[in-house]
DNA sequence: TTTTATATTGATCATTCGTTCCATAATGCA
DNA sequence: TGCATTATGGAACGAATGATCAATATAAAA
């Protein structure tokens, strides 16, 4: 099937590793010779199998997406009460914002500084913020079915809200924000699903 | 007292220039090309007046920060019913990001871009971040004392809280969040108040 | 073994980056 | 009218950018 000299890298670890650069430095501060130095390849190499910086981050995205951000996706989707996976979903986010060694989410730091700018980006970007909108939505579709919120409530506004209380958290904790203070934002937000 | 040759550009007006300029494309992405040409100076004259791009940009960005974001601050700091402040100071949110040209907020943006590894940036923004949220727990002690919110709210979370939504609303709205959903979430976060 | 196809390596591309040098122009002061 | 001082405009800087070329290496297929 395959002809020719084989690859001598794993790529998928090499798209990792270049996820996790663009994570912590941004698109335009990450250089092509940062890249190859991490990724642990060629210059040439990157272009066989990447085709390019921009085709390159835009993979490392939807990585970043189909693993980190289905973790997020996931919790909302557990079984067992809907409102105690919100609470868990959001308390999970304050711990891997102050765990990880990469600073904030990939998505929020895309939004701000390519979104604008970038087409392909901001399609991509955009559609993840609508995903995550409709699950916390049937999440809480399900929480108004099971009792746990009033039949009148809005859960789509409030769906909006508390993906943007997570894109909030993002910011606030890269501007140096405590770990308290982030907890007290979820303190407060999970008091909107009463 | 000034000798020498008269300088020809209004150094204000340039700077007003190059903060819009840096508020619609960030710091790395907007060049020293565009901005001597948006500001209509010459290379030499920019730096002569403001010592360089990254002087200039602090220079902008404290200037936004004392202007637009004071008028944030003043909402929150008007006269009359505590939590009406409140609530138009985060309609006035969605206003101000809805209506101008430039995207979103050089404050937020530049937490995002610059902060993790600007150090003089990340101090900038940290004190903008605390100035705000001092400010609506003020309002909403106020709120407390005139009976307008309960005596035992914890109302630093709170504030902490009403902060984060705003710049959860900078984000959502970069992503192409429509004027309604970002109406959604001023809705719901508002029910925190009760 | 020869051919074909792909990967690797290193040199090199033209651009663009932010910055600085230098000659000249325009002002106030002596 | 010089002199000192600052601003302007243009050329040029070295460094870094993303991208590509050409030569070589390594595999499978003929």
């Amino acid at each position: 099937m395959s002809v020719g000299r084989p690859t001598e890298f794993d790529r998928q670890e090499a798209l990792e590793k270049s996820m996790e650069l663009f994570w912590k430095n941004g698109y335009e501060a990450t250089s092509l010779a940062a890249l190859i130095e991490e990724m642990g390849i060629g210059r040439q190499s990157l272009y066989n199998a990447f085709g390019g910086k921009h085709k390159l981050f835009i993979e490392a995205a939807e990585h970043y997406i189909n693993s980190n951000g289905q973790h997020l996706v996931d919790a909302f989707k557990a079984p067992g009460s809907p409102l105690g996976n919100i609470r868990k979903a959001m308390e999970q986010t304050v711990d891997f914002l102050t765990s990880g060694e990469c600073s904030g989410c990939l998505v929020t730091n895309s939004i701000v500084e390519l979104a604008p700018h970038d087409d392909e980006v901001r399609e991509l970007v955009h559609g993840v913020v609508n995903r995550v909108e409709k699950t916390i939505k049937s999440t809480l579709d399900r929480a108004v079915e099971e009792g746990e919120l009033s039949p009148d409530s809005d859960t789509r506004a409030i769906a909006r809200f508390l993906n943007c209380t997570v894109h909030g958290l993002v910011v606030m904790h890269k501007a140096s924000a405590s770990r308290a203070a982030l907890k007290d934002v979820v303190k407060i937000a999970l008091t909107a699903l009463k």
